[in-house]
DNA sequence: TTTATCGGTTCGTATTTTGAACCGTTGTTT
DNA sequence: AAACAACGGTTCAAAATACGAACCGATAAA
């Protein structure tokens, strides 16, 4: 592991919950020495990525990620481009809608809505949506590329009693996923909630990302399920096109499919 | 200079006017070597720091630098609380309007205002100010930390034929704004362009940022000098409250007398 | 066929990174 | 007030890693 992956990923342990953080605090969440983390902070502060409150001598992420984050976002307009499909999404459904992207072999978050509160909310606390046990991750498995399917094997975290644990059966709910396309993930990484996906296309086919509908499982009635569905579709459609993507006619056919024959996710898990 | 600052200064060649970058074309721009700038860029692309284009090979910024400005949006609210004021500067004024922050050493670009096409406008292609040579910058050598200036005058690079070159010039200017309150730079960093500024200042009294006009030269007045003036020093306030500070009673003071006696900037340089 | 440029890789050298121990300060406990 | 603990930050010899010249295969122009 080169030095800058590892300061790079200091940067991980700020969050909306924990804005602010100290060298030996960091230390120990990061479990590193301390001379070594202080230089990787001198570094990120140098570079703009973290400042330092002077009074307080506590670390926080600094102003050059607002900047960068502008140039991307500028280069590649993907938020915006999501936003007004994320809030109609939301809206519909009664539940909570994200968008994540896949960049490399990470899925990222990228924007969320909440209908409760009727404001597109910030990004929630999680840095990077895990391959096997979320709802975008699987869809990004069934629909990116292939050798997304042994990263995911390698990273197999167990979160809740439903988290898959099994090579075999994640590579029988990636099947199911790529045949009915949508993803699902019924309680496996939070408890007691349900998420489900529709992948969304770059301009060359290729897989970009998801948008998502997480549910509190209690309230996720079948139902529901085929509203959800027929909005990620119409959400899904609309986000690709608007990223300049076209989905492939096979993704168009499976939900045609799984919509005409409906069957709930209970089944499958 | 760590293999870290090295890796990190790879992203300030991304820009809206350059948005992807190949690895040869990278390597000349740093003038690095091909394997060391590879490496470098994939740590980065790890990270989600960058992406690369898999039809074309270039390389672009990546999205987990919005989630990271997310967070520090939501932890130090500076953008959203300096837009009102800005645009209010910016339609007053009739000319350009921005804001900077001032993180270490370095002055950063947080928003920017263009009356014109009356709509916020993308941060300038500007990736951060130098400290002798714009409004903004010797805003911060002024009211700043004192331990600036050196840094400056070790960084005084010409720009225009108008730049400040010798540390004893810069040292006037730092006093002749600390004493009126304003920034000012004329033509000093970008041909034809006129900057003022006024500080704006955190909750613990500490020079935090400023808000600056950037006014084409042939139109810059004294009346004109005088509006902007005025209307800076009421988006100063704006901000600094916004933003949890307070305005030290000798800025007050310092706007006061210079407002009630004013020459224009012709007169300095 | 030759030549140039591209993205990416190899491997021995040597520079950079590393972390145990240490320093001075601050705030709490005894 | 003495002792203690935790903090941010620093030192230096030992060790890991970053480095870059040379190289590879592919692609595209001459």
């Amino acid at each position: 592991m080169s030095s800058v992956t590892k300061t790079l990923a200091l940067l991980a342990y700020f969050s909306p919950s924990r804005p602010e953080i100290g060298l030996s605090q960091l230390c120990r969440l990061a479990k590193r020495d301390k001379a070594t983390t202080y230089r990787h902070l001198q570094a990120l502060e140098d570079a703009g990525f973290i400042e330092q409150n002077a009074t307080t001598k506590l670390y926080r992420l600094g102003p050059a990620l607002l900047q960068l984050a502008q140039v991307r976002e500028l280069t590649v307009p993907q938020k915006v481009g999501a936003e007004a499909a994320l809030a109609a999404l939301s809206d519909a459904t009664g539940e909570t809608a994200h968008v994540t992207v896949l960049s490399g072999s990470t899925v990222y978050p990228l924007a969320s809505h909440e209908s409760q509160l009727h404001g597109t909310r910030a990004i929630m606390d999680v840095q990077t949506f895990p391959l096997h046990a979320t709802a975008s991750g699987l869809c990004a498995l069934a629909f990116g590329p292939d050798t997304l399917f042994d990263i995911a094997v390698s990273k197999m975290e167990s979160y809740t009693a439903n988290t898959v644990t099994t090579p075999v059966e994640l590579r029988k709910i990636v099947a199911r996923i790529a045949d009915t396309g949508f993803g699902y993930a019924n309680r496996s990484y939070e408890d007691e909630i349900q998420g489900v996906s529709a992948p969304i296309f770059d301009q060359s086919g290729q897989y970009a990302g998801a948008v998502s509908v997480a549910c509190v499982a209690t309230r996720f009635t079948p139902e529901l399920e085929q509203i959800i569905k027929q909005k990620l579709v119409a959400a899904s459609r609309d986000i690709t096109r608007s990223w300049g993507g076209v989905l492939p006619s096979s993704i168009e056919a499976s939900w045609t499919r799984s919509l005409s024959h409906p069957h709930t996710l209970e089944n499958a898990s």
